[in-house]
DNA sequence: AAGTGGTCTAGACCACTGA
DNA sequence: CAGTGGTCTAGACCACTTG
């Protein structure tokens, strides 16, 4: 593998660890290390892209704060997996007021598939006629109903999804048969009344304040794959953000 | 200044950059640096403390990650300064639906001293009879109320302010007249119904959907210093969470 | 031009893991 | 024991800011 040139003349300046980073994320995108693998050790990865050490170890820092991967002293550098505990700790934000976060079950109440709507096209980055799959399901926590949530997929990026038992962890499916990383969501959080489905769905009066969550998750190219809208029984639950 | 020393023995293991970050933390805890003042460049403090420069380096990338400083090619590294702009990237969550956030105005309904009841005991790490100071006020965006907020603050970290304008950017009060940086917040949200009073002050009626944001503030040394209970309409605004 | 932080390199040594 | 990532150092050069 040859050295990467810097390309200083137009976009003002990408360092060579940004340039390191940014190839081996690629690598990744493309599944050359497949999710729990060992990446190359640095003074490999150093003498294949002909850049020092140094240089390998900043773009690998720099992914391990992003979480893509995971580095394990002594062990090597691993492509993170998306097993349920790191969901939970990275993606899941809800947690029991007195307790340990637990990973709630999930019992599909529908499959279907169907024309993106005005906001799944906005979101999703769609084409006007594209297809999107859509899955309710309801997810309990101690056998508890506590979150109503629909989930819009592009159909184009999952075929014959709607043939697949629907796991709990999607993140867990995407990676596995799709080669989809989700690397990053974004969240709005809204307190609304519960409207007379969801309201059934959990067990609860129309009208009940319950916390509306409309995520999109982005894949390692940035790529919009999932939209998400959950609605929550937050009476012995609260969503948890730390800021610093 | 003399070379902190290693002390392998006990601990397990204490990197030098990890010393260095927290010296210089002790130092913005004391007040050594104001904020908005540079501190002494990577090869002053190189000198001072004994070590080198890139290990310098390390311990100040780490507290600009930490958003303690700001590092600025060409200038310098300055301590992190409280101002609105940095509170409302950094802690205030709170968005219009369409449009750019915007620090909301506040006014102030109430300002009163009392004990500490459990909560503000547990949360704020208080010995039972400890005095807090309880601020009630109204927050509005585009003059229209959205936010009603209860503030309880240990009096005895806060001497006089009872006798003291409340600023809008509270957490500048506390830097400026208190030398106390908020460092952290730790955010619990819920959904829930309006309760009379605060459904009074935002103006809707009793039981209306609201989003409850309980809020407690650490200081740099991980002290507790504020608790903040918000509620907020949300028929206009969204709490935004971005995860990665 | 001088001073700052930012990048890149090279090499030595330390801490941890697993065979 | 060899191999991995983690720390620390020293030095060269680059990009940016200010005078």
């Amino acid at each position: 593998m040859t050295r990467i040139l810097d390309q200083t003349e137009v976009l003002g300046f990408r360092p060579l660890y940004r340039q390191v980073r940014d190839r081996l994320i690629r690598n990744l995108v493309d599944g050359v290390w497949a999710p729990g693998e060992a990446l190359p050790s640095e003074m490999q990865l150093a003498a294949d892209l002909g850049v020092s050490q140094g240089t390998v170890r900043k773009a690998l820092d720099a992914m391990a704060a992003e979480n893509l991967v995971v580095r394990r002293q002594g062990r090597g550098t691993f492509v993170a997996r998306h097993d349920e505990e790191r969901i939970l700790f990275q993606f899941f934000k809800l947690v029991p007021d007195s307790g340990v976060p637990s990973f709630p079950d999930s019992r599909v109440l529908s499959l279907s598939q169907g024309r993106a709507d005005a906001n799944e096209r906005s979101l999703l980055a769609l084409t006007p006629g594209s297809k999107v799959i859509r899955i309710k399901r309801v997810r309990s926590i101690e056998d508890r109903p506590v979150i109503a949530e629909t989930i819009s997929l592009p159909a184009a990026l999952f075929p014959d999804l709607a043939g697949m038992a629907v796991p709990n962890n999607l993140y867990g499916l995407y990676a596995m048969h799709y080669g989809i990383t989700i690397a990053n969501t974004q969240e709005k959080l809204k307190a609304v009344g519960a409207s007379p489905d969801d309201a059934a769905i959990l067990g609860v009066t129309p009208g009940t304040p319950v916390l509306r969550i409309d995520r999109l998750a982005l894949a390692l190219d940035k790529t919009p794959v999932e939209r998400r809208l959950s609605i929550c029984l937050t009476q012995d639950l609260h969503y948890l953000s730390d800021l610093s």
